[in-house]
DNA sequence: AATCCTGACGAAACAAACTTGCATTTCGAG
DNA sequence: CTCGAAATGCAAGTTTGTTTCGTCAGGATT
């Protein structure tokens, strides 16, 4: 829930800059970085995560350490486009917990996943759960992984 | 680094069904969750990042807010799969802050890349630095999110 | 069977970080 | 130039993170 119309100024946005690298860095030395006192930090940050600038603060778990060393990524193309339809399927995919990201795309696909799994035959039976017993799936095309070159969330900030 | 092969119990899984979601909850409410007392987390934490099964701990920034509103996916086929410029290929992608996520794979094409942009107009400039520029690079597919539908790199945990 | 060693635990002491209150400063609008 | 809103720094208070230390359980050795 962004609670206002957010304005970053650059002190706003080279903290951002280091909670998106390490968010467990401490204020005080974020206040060094940056020409500030720790509270003023800290007041930054609070402001940032309730106007949604910040969405979240979270662990990067390496997937192969807990079993699921397969990503996959998936174009899927409906039958229907209409409202309902797309809906349906977006709560659908969202609700998968192998979804680890779903977007609804332009261009010769409607949905993009990315998907988790621990091994091919897991990942066939998600293929059945999700896309053979909806009956608006036309197709998907699927590309496996080989070497996940870069993977982050970090978004380029402006200077 | 992975310090050794890790072996994560029932513990370890629970802490990270915790942190992934949410990792600035203090350790004294994960261990009422997991029952452990909070040094006993604060050890196992510590383990898994010096093991690597936590990659890393971050804020989640939101792109809109920091004027790169606009997601695309991008399905790059190369000219030649030499493994040399497969090499060159991945360190020219990760190289680019816009490039929030790049994965080689198997399929139809060679690369499936996350960008972020503020504008069209800058992921026309992109192209051309990526693509174009390179010799390497026979074809690419764009897809343009309109709808992120479901965002973050949560790992499904074994129960 | 007794012993030793290793690894993990919890309680308590300790150190560090976060948070709040308040006086001051900054900055833009009038 | 003055005023007021908003942000700052400092210092105190609170919470959290970290270390220490004594105990216990399991496994291998004697």
């Amino acid at each position: 829930m962004p609670a206002s119309p957010p304005s970053l100024d650059s002190f706003d946005l080279a903290i951002l800059a280091i909670l998106q690298r390490d968010n467990t860095t401490p204020q005080r030395l974020i206040g060094e970085a940056v020409n500030l006192s720790a509270p003023a930090v800290q007041r930054r940050i609070k402001r940032m995560e309730q106007t949604g600038v910040i969405a979240g603060n979270v662990a990067l778990v390496e997937p192969a350490a807990v079993g699921q060393p397969i990503t996959i990524f998936v174009e899927v193309e409906l039958e229907s486009e209409r409202t309902e339809l797309i809906d349906a399927a977006k709560r659908q995919f969202s609700a998968a917990p192998e979804v680890q990201q779903c977007y609804y795309v332009t261009g010769e696909a409607d949905f993009i996943l990315v998907i988790t799994v621990a091994d091919m035959g897991a990942y066939e039976a998600l293929t059945r759960k999700l896309f053979f017993d909806s009956n608006n799936v036309r197709k998907f095309r699927t590309f496996v992984a080989m070497d996940r070159v870069k993977v982050g969330l970090t978004v380029p900030l402006p200077d």
